[in-house]
DNA sequence: ATCTTATTTAATAAGGTTATTAAACCGGCT
DNA sequence: AGCCGGTTTAATAACCTTATTAAATAAGAT
């Protein structure tokens, strides 16, 4: 009665993923993830070597996904239906993945290793760098234009990442600290959605 | 040549604190906080005997001064200027404490354990759901009387929140990826702090 | 049927973790 | 000096962690 005859190293990965992301790497162990798919944890290992390099895959296939996303920002002539358009696509993907922006957080801010990682990994990387740069120059003309007012480029992303990200990571704390039902969050977040499109248009007027 | 004839029990518990900020509860061993403090492992048992109840004794700590702090919306009229108060005293609060909030976060997001106690322990106190509501019949009366535009209680706290907490939490990221000196994190905070300001005040005009 | 190669397992090395224990230490009191 | 209580230590139990190894198993090719 094996688990399923699917691919074992991919139910590894899929397991490992799914642990990592709710309890941290710390707080996962590779015995852990083999007890989840129900195989040897010798197999973790055969397939991934070590617990750090099967983290780190999923890790970078993680900040790419949020990155990408990033990308979304299609600026045609309207900054607020560009930001729209990036909170609808962010709070879809967060929508099945809450855990992403936290997990991502977490292990950047908890390891300096990583961010020196990540730095190499992303900051020097030239078609990121074209992203922000581009998202900066619009910005700026915005501003210029006088259709938003005066804001540094860096603040817009940081504001509307703070919010977007915020509600997913403090989405665990208000489901069970208010003993919120998986309905009730459902019209949370899109009441949330909405509040956060209109704070920003209204925070971003001339 | 004893580490400082202070109190040891003091010590280990500020070792303690320092390394459960920087690196989670599960990141830190209790052989770390005495190899910090520079005595016997067995020695953070004697005085605390388990690591849970050390770590819970630093937690509810920092939650209470995190919570304390809402207290400095002191409203005399003008929503805009509570909020300004509050928005300045965790900015201080935080500038010397910057990983306190993720600290919070990270043990609730990361333990459903910890959410439960923390439910008993400070959603069901009176002190704490007085602060709340108090705040929230505030922003409504101002929402009747037309001076800040329709807008939940809740979704005000959590804008606010956000935009705070990310700024710092974002911190170490924003300074290693883009290697910034200590100077020029000073000035971003300071920069920071107007851009929240701001940012609250318009997205709240009616 | 046997060989081959990839997969999977049990066993284990090497080390780390929390928590307890019994013994040593040390300063003050009688 | 001897005793006492709180403090500190070394030693250790019991367990968990990552990673490796050698042997067992499966499945396809010859």
């Amino acid at each position: 009665m094996k688990p399923q005859t699917t691919d074992l190293e991919q139910s590894i990965l899929e397991a490992a993923e799914r642990l990592f992301l709710e309890k941290g790497f710390a707080g996962t162990s590779t015995t852990d993830i083999a007890h989840a798919v129900g195989c040897n944890q010798a197999l973790v290992h055969y397939y991934y070597r070590t617990k750090e390099r099967l983290f780190r895959g999923i890790f970078i296939n993680k900040i790419n996904l949020l990155l990408d996303y990033l990308d979304k920002f299609e600026y045609n002539g309207c900054m607020m239906s560009a930001i729209g358009r990036v909170i609808d696509f962010y709070f879809a993907l967060l929508r099945s993945n809450p855990r992403l922006p936290f997990f991502v957080m977490n292990e950047l801010v908890l390891n300096k290793e990583r961010r020196e990682w990540m730095r190499e990994t992303f900051v020097e990387n030239e078609k990121r760098r074209r992203v922000y740069y581009s998202f900066s120059e619009i910005v700026r003309k915005e501003v210029e234009k006088g259709t938003i007012r005066p804001i540094e480029p860096l603040f817009l992303l940081l504001d509307v990442v703070s919010l977007v990200v915020m509600t997913f990571t403090t989405l665990p704390i208000y489901a069970d600290l208010l003993e919120k039902s998986e309905q009730e969050v459902d019209t949370y977040l899109e009441e949330r959605k909405k509040e956060i499109f209109i704070f920003v248009m209204k925070g971003l007027q001339p």
